[in-house]
DNA sequence: AAAAGCAGCAACCGCGGGGTC
DNA sequence: CGACCCCGCGGTTGCTGCTTT
């Protein structure tokens, strides 16, 4: 099989770019298009392999990119897509208008992975570490339950994030490039937007189709194999809900949820989003119940944590406690807040499980509550996001 | 003031999937 | 059907600048 020799080549140039480079690329794709990627460094004039021009436009020079700090919703986005998707950064990243993988990659590996840590949290199975939280045989059935809506989502999230590149790349082919490039996340738009119902993706709403219709067994096995999810192992029984408002809710600023940089308050950003997500759910009011399995699956870990708490209750709850609190206090000692200016990451509220210390995860019984808010959080979101309550239908 | 350590991030590398011939 | 090409993705590296000692 003959690899592409890419920058192996000799003559081209490596590491990090020239405000000048970046101008040939920049002119050139916006005359131009991309177009082939291999072909485009000789045609911009450039000493660089394709591989790398593509990266250095799609993860820095798009102007469609959003630099700077991520906000508390982005944050919370990121960190329950992962809970979800484990690191399928590009499926990530395909809800956070404006973010590239890269960036959300890179976010994730210094702040919210470390955060995590602190918490307790392993960031990779998004557990807590005490394993003695999790021993009950209720759990162990609600992680399977969990890990198999992970696969469905991420199933869907494939065939979106695959229609939103197809999306772009017809967008790209058909017009001319200045004009891709002041729509380059069309795809994206579409299948958040409620109004844009129309072009979701037939095999995207096929699934969700299939969902919403729990019985029509074969009719999911059939459709997801139209997906070609490489992820997805769920035998017939084990279809669970969708759960596609988790992106809905925390991802689609045309929903106004996202809220731009102006938005930077920890404590108001979990605040707002609580309410935003409170009004949704009530202009849904003809929707289906609740899936039952999730409902299960959200009581017997309120019940695995010792918590009489519904759904509802425990949504009030973590809106209360506020999920972004718990984040934020078990966040000092983190040398990258303390100098990004404190005020911003200080928490006012108060009222979480341990504003007094910095150590986060010093005393069990914080850890304890910590691990629970966390788990009962992300719950609570799948919980607003049964198959009707999308937009999309 | 200098050195060491650390965090953040841009960029690279290698693999795998999909398309084409 | 297999070889080849192109592209996208996720993991990793290495540079830069800031903080701490």
């Amino acid at each position: 099989m003959g690899r592409s020799p890419c920058c192996d080549k000799v003559g081209l140039k490596k590491g990090p770019w020239t405000p000048e480079e970046d101008q040939k690329l920049l002119a050139y794709i916006e005359e131009h298009g991309h177009g082939s990627w291999r072909a485009l460094p000789a045609k911009a004039g450039l000493e660089r392999c394709g591989k790398s021009c593509r990266l250095r436009w799609t993860n820095y020079l798009r102007p469609d990119i959003k630099r700077g700090k991520f906000s508390v919703q982005e944050e919370q986005t990121i960190i329950q897509l992962h809970a979800l998707l484990g690191n399928r950064w590009s499926a990530i990243a395909t809800h956070l208008p404006k973010r590239t993988d890269n960036e959300i990659k890179n976010y994730w590996n210094t702040h919210l992975k470390k955060r995590l840590d602190k918490m307790g949290i392993d960031p990779v199975s998004h557990k807590p570490k005490n394993d003695a939280l999790l021993s009950t045989e209720g759990h162990s059935k609600s992680a399977a339950n969990l890990s198999h809506m992970a696969q469905w989502e991420s199933a869907r999230l494939e065939a979106e994030a695959r229609l939103v590149r197809e999306s772009k790349l017809r967008s790209s082919r058909s017009s001319s490039a200045a004009a891709a490039l002041q729509h380059p996340l069309v795809g994206t738009s579409a299948l958040s937007s409620s109004s844009s119902a129309p072009v979701l993706p037939s095999s995207t709403r096929s699934l969700d189709h299939a969902w919403n219709n729990g019985s029509s067994t074969s009719t999911v096995a059939t459709r997801v194999s139209d997906l070609e999810s490489p992820t997805s192992t769920l035998s017939e029984n084990n279809a669970p809900p969708i759960m596609t408002n988790v992106i809905e809710l925390v991802g689609s600023s045309e929903r106004g949820i996202v809220k731009e940089e102006g938005e930077r308050e920890w404590n108001k950003g979990f605040h707002e989003s609580s309410i935003h997500m409170g009004e949704y759910k009530d202009g849904l009011e003809n929707s289906m119940p609740f899936t039952s399995s999730l409902h299960e699956l959200s009581m017997t870990m309120a019940t695995t944590w010792g918590t009489t708490a519904t759904s509802a209750h425990a949504h009030a709850h973590v809106a209360e406690a506020g999920f972004t609190n718990l984040l934020l206090n078990s966040n000092t000692g983190d040398r990258s807040l303390s100098r990004e200016g404190g005020g911003e990451s200080n928490n006012s509220h108060g009222n979480v499980t341990n504003g007094d210390n910095g150590n986060g995860n010093g005393n069990s019984n914080e850890l304890y509550e910590e691990s629970k808010i966390y788990w009962n959080n992300i719950l609570n979101l799948m919980n607003y996001s049964s198959p009707s309550d999308s937009p999309m239908f």
